[in-house]
DNA sequence: TGTACATCAGTGAACGCGCGTTCACTGATGTAC
DNA sequence: TGTACATCAGTGAACGCGCGTTCACTGATGTAC
């Protein structure tokens, strides 16, 4: 009908990365669920099957998301760990959980897609987000081991490993994650905790009360530090 | 083209029920995000349209199902207290830990419907859902609060209540919770605690190592008592 | 005991919708001579 | 400088699908006389 627009794509070149920003616009808005390929050449101006350019499917696309998003948590990690001052360990602890909440809260829909309900009709890959996850996670098992090795982890209030829990961290440890089993074993529960308020809160499951999230956070982190870091 | 059948509902008479128990069915198999009116309607043998006897919209269906499932949790948090030892506050703690738990794995599409992302397209009415997540979380406040009036619920482990968590706190406990702000409090961090264990868990966004996430929480759930629990 | 009638749960056809994906095509661009 | 040609990103029509919802209907059931 009408003629072909000059440029297409917003940046006016790589529509490959147009695609990309504009499913993230879209996850944002309306929630990864939402996410569809007609959606998104219609906000670009372009036909849907243009898309298949760039991804050769849907899945394709989102699994492409998944992993960026994986990437982006764990590079805003490492950049929290380099803003906090070299030797301070507590210090940069804190700042890796003020930073994980952060992003979880400026970007509540690409938390859910990673951590939330699987999509309806998408299977991950699992050797794909795999690694992305674990990228995501070693700033956290990093600071701990660099705590472990300076005698500042605490484990003396905490119940003993049993044999199981052992057996299945030496599982975890042989297979690349290097650290000491405390060390995982406290990265992993140390994540819990953060995941469990950051889910409350992005979720809006928390009692409708607790206006301010951040506040409960920050006295969450304050207590996590007391109880693990000596 | 084939005669219709003489008994529609399983039940042979509550098409009602029949309709609610076939949904939770798909919601098992399939997560909540691809329940459909149609699906249900295929399984019953019945026509689609037929359910807008018993459920005025799909919306509506679902939102009976969220309270459902608030409901079911609830109970079964009423039924793990009464089940431990009458004076016994830290085995009724514990056991309140470990049902949570229990639910959660034994009906992940369930807690996920409750506290997972959202259904795409559906709005969950606030007033209906909040008494009904009230109703879950209610015997771990009620524990809580006997633990406080015995006097042994240890908060001198944690930092202090920030001026704002008290006005937070207090607003939550003028509304209904009736609970010191102390117990309000401690009843939010433990839930979380716990959700985010139960969450990585059914998610399956533990390492993969992880294989007996049971272990992990026993051990968490054990931690948790140690630290709060005088 | 038998007939006329009201009720109403469930039917079946149809609506408009959006989706992912395929396919043959077109038309602008850049290259080779 | 000008012409012939290959490339290939994006088009537009079409596919089959499943969805929620509406509507006039049917036909079994139970009641009133």
């Amino acid at each position: 009908m009408s003629p072909r627009p000059k440029t297409l794509a917003p940046d006016g070149s790589n529509l490959q990365q147009a695609i990309k920003e504009t499913a993230w616009q879209q996850i944002a808005e309306f929630g990864a669920s939402a996410l569809s390929l007609r959606a998104i050449a219609r906000t670009l101006n372009i036909t849907a099957p243009a898309i298949y350019n760039y991804y050769p499917s849907r899945d394709e696309l989102v699994t492409t998301l998944i992993n960026d998003a994986y990437t982006m948590l764990g590079d805003t990690q490492r950049a929290a760990l380099e803003l906090a001052p070299q030797g301070d360990l507590s210090g940069q602890f804190r700042s890796l959980g003020l930073a994980y909440r952060a992003w979880a809260v400026n970007y509540p829909q690409r938390y859910q897609l990673i951590f939330g309900t699987p999509l309806p009709g998408y299977y991950a890959p699992q050797d794909e987000t795999v690694p992305a996850a674990q990228w995501a996670l070693q700033p956290l098992i990093s600071v701990l081991a660099t705590l472990e090795a300076a005698g500042r982890l605490r484990m003396d209030r905490s119940a003993p490993l049993t044999p199981e829990l052992q057996s299945m961290l030496e599982a975890w440890q042989a297979f690349g994650a290097g650290a000491p089993i405390e060390v995982l074993y406290h990265a992993l529960v140390v994540w819990s905790r953060v995941h469990g308020l950051v889910m409350l809160e992005i979720g809006g499951q928390m009692p409708s009360f607790i206006q301010d999230g951040g506040e409960l956070f920050r006295r969450e982190l304050e207590n996590i530090q007391r109880q693990y870091l000596g």
